[in-house]
DNA sequence: CTACTAAAGTGGGAAAAAGTAGGTTTAAGT
DNA sequence: ACTTAAACCTACTTTTTCCCACTTTAGTAG
């Protein structure tokens, strides 16, 4: 169970250090896989490869014909890539995703239970903004939720 | 299992180097051949030629009745055409498949599964464009998905 | 409280592989 | 026969990958 947030920095080859405490979980099972892939909300998605294998195989078996669906099958299963942890806990995200999510230097890593997202420390700032301008009615589906 | 985003330049003659990480899948099977063809989203499509075989069966079933039907078959029949990898593991991208897709020198590579979309890299960006502008809602089919 | 040890984070360098470009020959089509 | 384009080969440059070393932090014992 992923949870936590953590600012990191890239390295400038690229590299996201990922801290101790969360290297066991990714890596669980003994799959020394990751998979990385990019989200609608342009942040970087981190799965441990067995996780997201059913992911990725609901999705694609989604319709290729419906222009929105496509879209995403572009982004989820397009972006993927299977990583590995260096000798150093280190991930290697690719220039195509890097670019995708922004990322210069500095990242906020966030767990979601069964993953990570990685955003941009701009975008993750951004994300934050919204929750001042005009977040007072609940989403949709959480109308009778409480802490 | 074609997945991963790739940023690839054609060169001067109209070919793609394809990744060395792709190739063997490209030529899976012995089978050297691959297939070229145009997708309606205004990519082209690439498969390897075994893959191709039983969709391209499936396509030439269909009605030619229907207008949008017999739009899909020109294209994706009319536009197919076998081509085989270099000995430097490139692939001739014909003119008029290049011209279809508005091919100039950038182009997106982008794995599906079963076989990979090329985008011209303007394309692809405004392909994920549309990611801001109202895709708030999922799509038809992925009401219940969850990442 | 300080010093020492161990672990983790960080940065950089070298070897290998892959990508890029150019030019030459061969084939094909007009 | 001439023009054009496709296939081939070679050389060069860039990127990637792997590894090592240094710095910093935390934990423990004196």
């Amino acid at each position: 169970m992923f949870q936590g947030a953590t600012a990191l920095n890239l390295d400038a080859k690229g590299r996201l250090a990922v801290p101790t405490r969360h290297r066991e979980g990714l890596q669980s099972g003994g799959a020394s896989k990751q998979v990385l892939t990019a989200h609608p909300h342009r942040c970087v998605l981190l799965y441990p490869a067995p996780a997201w294998e059913p992911i990725r195989a609901r999705i694609m078996s989604f319709s290729s014909f419906d222009a929105q669906t496509s879209l995403w099958k572009r982004l989820l299963v397009g972006f993927a890539e299977e990583v590995e942890l260096d000798a150093s806990g280190r991930l290697l995200i690719s220039p195509e995703l890097r670019k995708f999510a922004s990322f210069e230097k500095e990242v906020m890593m966030v767990g979601q239970g069964s993953h990570f997202e990685i955003w941009s420390q701009e975008a993750w700032e951004k994300q934050l903004d919204q929750l001042s301008t005009g977040s007072d009615k609940l989403p949709p589906g959480m109308e009778n939720f409480a802490l």
